[in-house]
DNA sequence: ATAAACTTTCATTTTTTTTTGAAAATTTAA
DNA sequence: TTAAATTTTCAAAAAAAAATGAAAGTTTAT
């Protein structure tokens, strides 16, 4: 397999496993693209590469932006802008899981903790609502806390923790 | 807050959250529904309860069934089948990892491990592709181990992670 | 200030994903 | 068997999500 094959492959799977996990395609190729690039690139070579319009090119790396994984960068005497990915694999696991912590998992936690204050008027069936919803409230709460933990952590948690958990 | 009310936020919630992890809503959502439902539920009464139609409900069980986190049940002088969830969370999650890891994963590394092995001219593109792509592979094979890890502790494996990671 | 270079926005179109529902298949009871 | 009860399948429709592209907005150089 030569460069552009393998480069071309691995944006496209990339961009598949985003969409799998809730990601858009092209954002995941975006990202993708910027990671394996060693200098930062330009917008209109990342509409050329992956074929996509202007409009998309610039919303997606928007929100990348926004996940705080992908940077504008600014070179002297160029007018446009530059973009690159966080390079760090920690770094990078980090900023997702802290984000959708943030928009995903801290707004679940709060409606499970609210659904599973209700009064219950000790019906077999709201007893078993309350008891389960109860339980996955303390579940998710565990799992998320575990995240902030590895977050901190920050530098090679993830070679830390299998160290850990393989004793 | 009333139980009716609780358990319909319960519901869409779990079915919205879904959908940002890459799980239909309508999968997500019997799931939920099942969940909490302290005993087996006819296809029937979860179209019912979801509004949705036959063949939806049925290929959406049929998923969740494959999923190895619902099961079929028949009732004793009872033609028609019931449902069940797995109610076991830390069984539920161990589930979960172990399918994503299987479907989704485990190619993605095998990509990873093919893309990373094209013979380089050494041009500094190409070094930084392989040395990206080859960090990444060894991120998430460790990560992917590390999954397998949990997966055998089986019992209350949050819990005991939590204990280890907080120190 | 003007205008060229470039980026963002967003109504519209396209694509993808999900849902429907009716026909086919299956299962069970008589 | 036959037929009623139930489930599955899948082509077509609907809904949801993503992409386009041109106009509006910004920025920078002169």
């Amino acid at each position: 397999m030569e460069f552009k094959e393998a480069k071309n492959k691995f944006v496209q799977t990339w961009g598949a496993l985003g969409s799998q996990w809730g990601i858009n395609k092209t954002m995941a190729q975006i990202h993708a693209l910027l990671m394996v690039s060693h200098e930062a690139v330009s917008m209109e070579d990342i509409m050329e590469e992956l074929q996509i319009s202007r409009g998309n090119a610039s919303m997606n790396l928007r929100a990348l932006m926004d996940w705080g994984i992908v940077y504008k960068e600014y070179k002297a005497g160029e007018r446009r802008e530059f973009f690159t990915a966080e390079k760090d694999l920690d770094e990078l696991a980090v900023k997702i899981s802290r984000e959708r912590s943030k928009r995903e998992i801290k707004p679940a936690l709060k409606v499970l903790k609210e659904v599973s204050a209700i009064t219950s008027d000790n019906t077999a069936e709201e007893k078993h609502f309350v008891d389960q919803t109860t339980k996955l409230y303390d579940f998710v709460l565990k799992a998320d806390n575990m995240l902030d933990k590895i977050t901190e952590y920050k530098d090679n948690w993830l070679a830390k923790l299998v160290v850990k958990i393989m004793k």
